[in-house]
DNA sequence: TCCGCAATGTGAGCGGTGCTCTTGACACGT
DNA sequence: ACGTGTCAAGAGCACCGCTCACATTGCGGA
């Protein structure tokens, strides 16, 4: 009621812009939230832009005034998916080290937060984590939201180096040339001290962390996409010897803190 | 030409049944041709029930015939996935135990075929290992199916217990009431020899079966679904390190044939 | 203050989908 | 030779993504 208020009032109430461009900030944000939770309900593929407009209660050409198309409202929902994902294993990383957790233990806070994420979010993980969506190439814009989980492996792997907790490779394995040049940038750029622990080949740093994020992708859709029906009677147990043997694949010691 | 026979001839030509029945024979076969052939080229998801009709030359509504519906396709579909995939890592497990691979090198080329079979029959993969179909969930009719490759991973730890590739788990790993049942005296089956070697846990075989089977899919889905674009540059060296990790992880010594 | 423009919402419409049901033709077994 | 039952066809329903012409409405400049 005071919203309306007489003709000149109230320039910028709380958001800055002009009306038309709070309407159009407001708007958007139900839009994606109602997508959201379509996403959540239905499935990435079911995703329809219809069901959305219905849901909001306008016209099917509406949605089009604030996305391009259903795949650019796909990226935006897997930004988001990428953004959550990495954003859980981030915290969980910052938790454990601020605790004074071992690489291994970190290693496997952070496992435990992807899956807990994951599975809260099944439709997130599918979208970013499960098969691509048919027809849908994801944009450029999306790589850099999905690193973040890449982030956080890698400097598990910087911590163990760092701590002494990273045991060679057993069978030794020829890693030399077998990293892009871009990706060993990314990874040089890692270490929080600014420089990798001495004596730590960063290429093969980069192997483990690959071995760290397939075990981590393999357990969680496995799970989740129920292929261990009926295996188990205790998945979180499961998940956790399966991490742990993960991390002993890669040379990560499993210790507990100093 | 031959087979629009005079009125009364020919009553078993080739196969069995009335002409009406090998006409319908016939027909399911090809319907089942084109739908492979359709979920080869745009995927599972994308499958059109009108497509395939029209690719026949026939009307959509016949399509329904023989088949009950877009999903009973997919099961059919799903079902030769799986049996393609477990055949493949059978005659790879057959052809290395044959040639007197050890343990650990037969993980490795049933790892690696396993990978070629997903890497050439791209959809069929996604159908059988990537996101569920939404909306679809798999009869029961399609586990019997979906479990050659577990028994594969299953009879790889067997043969290495056998042959004393097994190492103990680094962490040792309490395992005990971890597996369901059912489960259990599946894999008790496995042992060629009919029992399995001494001090043998069959739980724990189970469980780093399963640690096997999250690897292979993990490593799997990571490199189909784009996930690793533009970190390797050998994809298949990559492979090959990621696979041996795993073998690490769960004990499975890597030594070559004795 | 008023006018023009741009942003916005609408609804019809196009071509596509899976699926159902009626209708008519054909082949089969008796 | 004839009933019976299988079959393909096509219309139709409800949904989808997307486009477009059309009203409306809010904004900024004259």
């Amino acid at each position: 009621m005071d919203d309306d208020a007489p003709v000149t009032a109230a320039p910028v109430p709380p958001s800055a812009g002009s009306a038309r461009e709070r309407a159009r900030a407001t708007f958007t944000a139900d839009l994606l939230a109602a997508a959201r939770r379509q996403v959540a309900e239905v499935g990435a593929a079911q995703l329809s832009l219809r069901g959305v407009a219905r849901e909001l209660g306008v016209a099917s050409s509406a949605v089009y005034r604030y996305v391009d198309s259903r795949d650019a409202l796909l990226t935006l929902l897997l930004i988001e998916a990428f953004d959550d994902g990495g954003a859980a294993c981030e915290t969980a990383f910052a938790r454990a080290r601020a605790a004074g957790a071992s690489a291994g233990e970190t290693w496997i806070a952070v496992a435990r937060a992807f899956r807990a994420w994951a599975t809260e979010h099944r439709h997130a993980y599918e979208l970013a984590y499960g098969t691509p969506v048919p027809g849908y190439v994801a944009p450029q814009d999306t790589v850099s939201h999905a690193t973040r989980v890449w982030g956080v492996l890698g400097r598990v792997i910087v911590a163990a180096a760092a701590d002494g907790d990273l045991a060679p490779l057993v069978p030794p394995a020829d890693v030399r040339g077998l990293v892009s040049p871009a990706v060993l940038e990314f990874a040089g750029s890692l270490a929080d001290d600014g420089r990798a622990a001495p004596g730590t080949d960063a290429e093969e740093g980069v192997v483990r962390s690959v071995v760290l994020f397939d075990a981590l992708v393999g357990a969680v859709s496995t799970e989740l996409f129920g292929h261990l029906h009926g295996v188990t009677t205790d998945a979180d147990r499961l998940f956790d010897v399966t991490i742990a043997a993960a991390a002993t694949g890669v040379g990560l010691v499993l210790r507990p803190a100093a």
